[in-house]
RNA sequence: CGGGGCGUAGCGUAGCCUGGUAACGCACCUGCUUUGGGAGCAGGGGAUCGCUGGUUCGAAUCCAGUCGCCCCGACCA
């Protein structure tokens, strides 16, 4: 009945099947887009109000710029170009009427961001400018999954610019901490936070710090992005401005970004075969209550269910009452097990007598009586323990699936098969970096912040070393 | 763009090899009995078999073309 593929016989089928069963998204008519439906997209709200909050706590605020750029803006810097351009969609039409300048649907905002900036930006006094803005961006795939790499993708862009280099460097790693505490806090989802080699990072950066989950089947994901662009957009863009000592400069700015991938990282990081398991930040409901339909139950059980729903709502947590009667209550337990709810609160007529509800845990699946006395602190208490373990198992998690190898045998033999994270010394050349992946299918994930000092030789070539890097198989 | 697979009721499939006018499960509708781990019985509605053309007395089935989707690779949040 569930039709989910057991995650151990297919992950990649395991996670289609969940997306599709927990009514998360649907293909649409069109390829590579897929309609993101309420239970997925109330998990996105969350996300957003959750970022958001902490965007706004550091200053910076939300405008909104079209979604149609002319193709010309797009030209302006020579990698951007180079690095979106294959992937652009282009509007040549409208209604009748051939456009005397093709426009682009944005894959991204830095171009037209970058314009409005050259205008808004004259002296020191209007820096820093920090806009966010939450958008859809357009790219074209050529393979796609649901959340982890569609046609057309929700997101939030950060645009900032800056009067120095230094600011726009403390901004870039500003963010880039604030996303790693966002996805461990709130997705309880361990990530590693590092630079992204020459060869992965933006397209025009001058550096991309990144956030790299590790998924349940020991793939790597890029959960998200921090770029500091140096002054290269805005030369291109002419974005200056009269500094403190007189003199015309062009500014230094960012861009960060992360997006509905981060829902895929959710399923794949705490997922079970009996479906999702949704980190209760996080959660569209954080709690469901199924009535036990015995006798006289909507006089004898059912006011009770809507008491201690009102209560719990009150206290600020996300409730779902589910007394429909057209389904069993067994059906119910593997519905909202299947969608991820953190806690199942049962009450029936022996709870009602005795004082208590009968809990479940999605987590762990332990379940226990509840004392109806002080029950909101209880449950409290408990999707906090729920949020704190789901991270304390992904911890563990990467921490069992992430090794160290100093020779290339070991390194190839510890990349068979889907091994997670693989730390090795690495010469910061660009042709080891590609033997590896060529040899390997491992790509260089990043290079952690705090990256130990390196005491081993090029795990490729035995040359000198110069830093130590994460490897994976990547999404 | 290479390799593979699939289009039959809302969903998942069988039927196709060996042509004879579409079947099963789930879902849906009605009624009764049920309900503490995906309820049971009875009755019922719903598909010109992706599309176009061809072969044939007759095509879901054979042939050709075409469109679309999924999976695995190379490229990417």
């Amino acid at each position: 009945m569930t039709e989910i593929t057991p995650r151990s016989e297919d992950f990649s089928k395991w996670y289609l099947d969940v997306v599709k069963r927990a009514e998360l998204a649907d293909y649409s008519p069109v390829k590579g887009c897929m309609v993101i439906r309420p239970y997925g997209y109330a998990i996105w709200e969350n996300i957003q109000r959750l970022l958001d909050a902490r965007f706004k706590a550091t200053g910076h605020v939300n405008a909104y710029f079209p979604l149609f750029i002319p193709e010309s803006l797009l030209m302006k810097e020579k990698d951007h170009v180079e690095g979106f351009a294959p992937q652009v969609a282009y509007v040549t039409r409208g209604g009748d009427e051939e456009l005397e300048e093709r426009l682009i649907v944005r894959p991204t905002s830095e171009v037209i961001i970058g314009t409005m900036y050259a205008k808004w930006v004259k002296s020191w006094r209007d820096l820093p400018v920090l806009i966010n803005q939450w958008a859809n961006v357009v790219r074209w795939e050529k393979v796609t999954r649901p959340f982890l790499r569609t046609t057309e993708f929700l997101w939030q862009e950060g645009h900032t610019a800056h009067e120095t280099a230094e600011e726009a460097e403390v901004e870039t790693l500003k963010i880039l901490a604030l996303y790693k505490e966002f996805c461990e806090n709130e997705l309880a989802m361990p990530v590693m936070d590092g630079i992204k080699s020459e060869s992965e990072k933006f397209a025009g950066a001058s550096r991309t710090y990144s956030i790299e989950a590790l998924m349940g089947d020991g793939r790597a994901l890029q959960a998200g992005t921090s770029h500091n662009l140096g002054q290269n957009f805005a030369k291109a863009f002419e974005i200056q401005f009269q500094g403190r000592d007189k003199t015309v400069q062009h500014a230094w700015t960012t861009s960060w970004g992360v997006s509905t991938r981060l829902i895929g990282g959710v399923i794949m990081t705490h997922g079970d075969d009996s479906g999702l398991v949704l980190p209760p930040n996080v959660a569209p409901h954080q709690v469901v209550i199924v009535p036990i339909p015995r006798g006289d139950w909507k006089t004898t059980v059912l006011p009770t269910c809507e008491k201690i729903k009102a209560e719990l709502e009150a206290a600020g947590i996300r409730v779902k009452l589910d007394a429909d009667e057209e389904n069993s209550p067994g059906w119910k337990f593997a519905e909202y097990e299947m969608r991820g709810v953190p806690l199942r609160l049962e009450i029936g007529p022996k709870d009602i007598e005795k004082g208590t509800v009968f809990s479940a845990r999605r987590d762990t699946r332990e379940k226990a009586p509840l004392s109806m006395e002080g029950l909101t602190t209880t449950i409290k208490e408990l999707l906090a323990a729920i949020q704190s373990n789901l991270l304390a198992r992904a911890r563990a998690f990467r921490e069992e699936h992430t090794s160290e190898a100093t020779t290339w045998d070991e390194f190839k033999a510890a990349m068979e098969g889907r091994p997670g994270f693989v730390i090795a010394s690495w010469c910061g050349s660009a042709d080891c970096e590609a033997q590896i992946k060529t040899e390997t299918q491992a790509t260089l994930r990043n290079i952690p912040m705090n990256s130990p000092k390196v005491d081993s030789p090029c795990i490729k070539c035995n040359g000198a070393s110069t830093a130590k890097a994460w490897f994976a198989k990547a999404y």
